[in-house]
DNA sequence: GGCCAGCGTTAGTCATCACTTACCGTAAGT
DNA sequence: ACTTACGGTAAGTGATGACTAACGCTGGCC
């Protein structure tokens, strides 16, 4: 199981998103994925790293070339913890949103 | 609309996603949030600052207190933003591995 | 009014991390 | 073997941001 923390860390940076974006959108390798944005090469492989620890996307060699896709295994591992708040958070706002409408009752 | 970009960014922090967990687990004052934690309560009070920007909990006077409390709201703009990944990756995700397939039954 | 508790904010410091430049390894073409 | 394209890595720098200490403000209590 991978650590949604990791996952969470990695989807923190805003150029890390940007090239998790491209590699969705069809992009594959490390120059197709950094043309056209504002950081070097190299910068872009060091995202695809830290990506690729946090099982957002998987790399395969073809040639010279390396080849990004989306890896599904950090995506759930985020959603599974988010889904975990996401059912108490309601419960929790639906609870505090009730006692707040007594509060309001009471004031009348 | 929230910007999922800014949630991602929020919960991008170890010490961040602590002190949420802190809130959704029931404490409410600051005091009871930085109360166990290794920071110091203004660190805490930053945090719920960029929390709060983020959408992911609110905040109410109570005398001298501040109560928080988790707002659903952040946490469904990452949930709907993944959810868009999702469904997309998976598609490539089969497409890959399909493609794959084929290169295997080719190289027999 | 005086006092205390609870928080937010500011200023300043320190560490983390994103980025670039340069370098090295590898695979394919000639 | 030479060259070229591709990409990962190391070193060094700069900027972002997390943290603490000190201060100020507000609400409740005596």
């Amino acid at each position: 199981m991978t650590n949604a923390g990791q996952v969470l860390d990695a989807l923190g940076d805003r150029t890390r998103r940007a090239v998790f974006a491209r590699v969705q959108r069809g992009a594959r390798s490390v120059q197709e994925i950094a043309d056209g944005m504002d950081v070097s090469r190299p910068a872009v492989s060091q995202h695809l790293k830290v990506l690729k620890a946090a099982r957002l996307v998987t790399d395969r060699a073809e040639g010279t070339r390396r080849l990004y896709a989306v890896d599904p295994t950090g995506i759930a591992a985020v959603r599974d913890w988010l889904d975990g708040f996401w059912d108490e958070a309601l419960v929790a706002f639906k609870a505090a949103a009730e006692q707040e409408a007594v509060k309001e009752r009471k004031r009348r």
